[in-house]
DNA sequence: ACATTAATTAGGAATTATTACTAGTTAATA
DNA sequence: TATTAACTAGTAATAATTCCTAATTAATGT
């Protein structure tokens, strides 16, 4: 893999913010520092730094949203607002229950809360 | 809300399988009973069946896959043969702790397990 | 420093999932 | 049976994402 400046320049994009960005919107800020960057560079670079591991991706509502944050947690996601705020649960034995009950060989647990933040709660 | 023999026809289609399946997958069974039907009308009617709490919504991978089961319930998903399978976990305590501590009105909780099925693993 | 080369890019076309539009059809009601 | 508002088929439009290609660029050897 060779070095490259709009990878690097898009990394740290989602490197810098907690906001769960779409690839719209780290392609608009990528823009403030490569204002020739085409849509397609941000989306096949989002790509290989997930399959190298260097964010995540998460799917909300049928539109991806990159995360500098690899390591496994779980999201808040506000109706009103429309934001994902990170929370850490904690599910001791989860994984092996479902295992054993199952047989099936878990690789990630995905959990996201849909309601409403404590901004929107009236 | 008018009666519609569309709608009905794709409701039960809907019902009558345990696949999540897509829009598409709808729209070709569907077809088995209404040929000339398009698909629009069952983006719309599945939809309207949604809205109206008859069905619910699945948003797995960027699209979306429907599902006659509108109880709460989480999902196995197999990685190699892309299928889902409903579980159903008890998770005492946890709206009431996420209410708690991060002053949250839970509406609803999203899991989904992600892996590889007994008839995966080698 | 310079040439070589293979990875990467910009820009645009193509694809996929979904929604919107419209003239014609149909269920409900009187 | 006539009226009418909801619904449909068919197609165009949109949104998110991927694919394609000629030009550019990082890495390597000379």
């Amino acid at each position: 893999m060779r070095y490259s400046h709009q990878r690097e320049t898009i990394k740290k994009v989602v490197y810098g913010t907690d906001s769960h960005p779409t690839a719209e919107w780290v392609f608009r800020k990528t823009k403030n520092f490569i204002p020739k960057i085409s849509l397609g560079t941000v989306y096949r670079n989002l790509k290989v730094l997930a399959e190298m591991g260097q964010i995540s991706v998460i799917n909300d509502d049928n539109i991806s949203r990159y995360d500098w944050n690899t390591n496994s947690h779980n999201h808040l996601k506000c109706k009103q607002c429309d934001s994902l705020i990170d929370i850490q649960l904690v599910n001791d034995g989860l994984i092996s229950n479902i295992k054993k009950q199952f047989k099936f060989d878990v690789d990630d647990v995905e959990i996201t809360i849909i309601g409403t933040c404590s901004k929107h709660i009236k």
